[in-house]
DNA sequence: CTGAAAGCGCTTACAG
DNA sequence: CTGAAAGCGCTTACAG
């Protein structure tokens, strides 16, 4: 059926591992005269190399498995595109997998990576579930976690530094002149958003009166609901920092179906910086993750056996409108 | 290193034969004692079968090709989390590809994808570029067009009717009051686009005057760009339809930037209907695409080999608050 | 510089 | 119901 080595050995006349040779520019020399041959044969055959074969012979097949929480969320979707053209920079495909939050899911999909060979995995989790990162590793795949890492977790993780950014954040807030100032956490706290909800705690802590912790699923849903409630009931504070970008767009939504002006009456800030976050209405002022770096930093990890740097650029803030800037 | 299938074999006393056929239940019947001996192997060994040897024997990989035209648009986003869930019922991976609405780029993903050996291929294309469905389907790859086809192209395309839908918003949006609807379409259209642009055309020319034809790239910033101009010069039309949620979000963020009022100053609705059209603020009224359907759908064509039926259902309206309702 | 051959880990006729 | 063996399409020592 189709075209093997094997043929255009046989059209050019030589063997196959010159037919090799001449396809992978190595690893032994061949003569010019020959690989003009193979190369001319390959053409007129229409060669096309089974990477199949070729995985189970070398033993590595070019592809790369990423484990998502949750594909729909911008913060997510993000990391995965830059994963993606890091990934792409050294030649290597991707497969996704979409864990939707679930434990059972993840675990899974590493399962089906794990069975498809691939060279490397990049767990992007949620709290609870397994160390699969680290199964992985122990069955022989080099594997990493970016952004979040379950407790307790062996495999490497790669995530920027949170604390500085939020800090930063709660001061811009004060600068606007906030005294309360709220945050918006996930349903139970861990990894970057535990980080990030802590480095709010001491900042806002430090002076002024006991700061507000809301908590809601890490959904633009659940966000709206909790928003409404507040609005609803005459709760909502003046200025609020969420956790992430997913969660900021979720109360954005509900302010504006209640007619609640942001920055006017709130004034909002998120954690994720997503390019999202710059195109919301308004535009949402944000801590912005370093997801190239992140992303390279991972796959460097992975496939050239980098070693974890420290070097990750801190999140930074972006001011947008959200916040009270621009107004 | 790792386990393997004549591990199993020497540990239970079978051949490689039983094992394989224990493991995938099949294609031969094998005695109860001998499966317990070999499952009991398998399970002290830590045996996990090898997908790629099991692919170059059996010729089937149990992987998908996912070639997407812009993975940052939200339409395609969703598009390609529909397909993951389409094909993880079938037990089946993705791997994913993003062209950046670059032809040559949708060509070397489609070549890789084709050395992968996968067993299928999903093409959402943008303008321009080869029919490379078709060439897959010529080197004997099942593959399908999804939202948009080449021209001219041979392989099936997917695709909802959006007249109708089209129709129905330029009735809902007269249903308002607005007598002037104006269209922001593509840089240049085809596809489903032209097929958006040509019902408003008719739909909107059918009574009273000229309708406004604009034109941008399918992002964001263009269109939020566009609309910065639009507004400043004075020429922003009362009542809008984008061919994209993508544009329509950028027309939101320039318009709240400018304080230009949605739905008050300016009706919107947008043609894609993703799960973000509903959190934007405000609320996005959309005419929504079968998104799920039209993923088992492609996902039917390629795996079961089904026809490509036309019980696809149309893009419906859904109408939220950026059209004038609930306002 | 080139060729004949082994072998990656499976599946599947073939024989018993 | 089970086993010995061929073969999927490559890469790579090994010999020449």
């Amino acid at each position: 059926m189709a075209v093997t080595l094997a043929d255009v050995a046989r059209r050019s006349g030589t063997s196959t591992a010159v037919v090799s040779y001449v396809m992978n520019n190595g690893p032994r020399p061949v003569a010019p005269a020959t690989r003009e041959r193979v190369l001319a044969a390959a053409a007129e055959l229409g060669y096309r190399p089974n990477r199949i074969a070729r995985a189970l012979r070398a033993g590595t097949t070019g592809v790369v498995g990423l484990v998502l929480a949750d594909a729909s969320n911008p913060y997510f979707a993000a990391l995965a595109r830059s994963v993606e053209r890091a990934l792409e920079r050294r030649d290597t495909l991707m497969m996704t997998g979409n864990a939707g939050y679930l434990p059972g899911r993840q675990q899974h999909m590493v399962e089906r990576f794990l069975a498809a060979q691939v060279d490397g995995l990049i767990v992007v989790s949620a709290d609870g579930g397994a160390d699969v990162a680290a199964q992985a590793v122990a069955a022989g795949v080099p594997s990493a976690y970016v952004h979040h890492r379950p407790v307790p977790g062996q495999a490497p993780l790669v995530s920027a530094d949170n604390d500085v950014a939020v800090r930063a954040a709660v001061e811009h807030l004060r600068g606007h002149g906030h005294r309360r100032i709220a945050f918006l956490s996930g349903p139970h706290d861990a990894g970057p958003v535990a980080e990030r909800r802590d480095a709010w705690q001491r900042a806002a802590s430090s002076s002024g009166p006991e700061p507000l912790l809301l908590r809601c699923d890490y959904s633009r849903e659940a966000a709206a609901r909790l928003t409404a409630e507040l609005i609803a009931g005459g709760t909502m504070p003046r200025a609020l920092i969420a956790a992430t970008d997913e969660q900021a767009i979720g109360v954005l939504a509900a302010a504006s179906a209640a007619g609640l002006p942001i920055p006017g009456r709130l004034a909002l800030m998120s954690c994720d910086g997503t390019p999202d976050s710059a195109y919301t209405a308004p535009a949402l002022s944000v801590m912005e993750q370093p997801l190239d770096a992140m992303a390279e930093q991972a796959v460097a990890l992975l496939l050239d056996r980098a070693p974890a740097s420290a070097s990750l650029p801190a999140a930074h803030l972006v001011a947008r409108r959200s916040c009270g800037c621009d107004a």
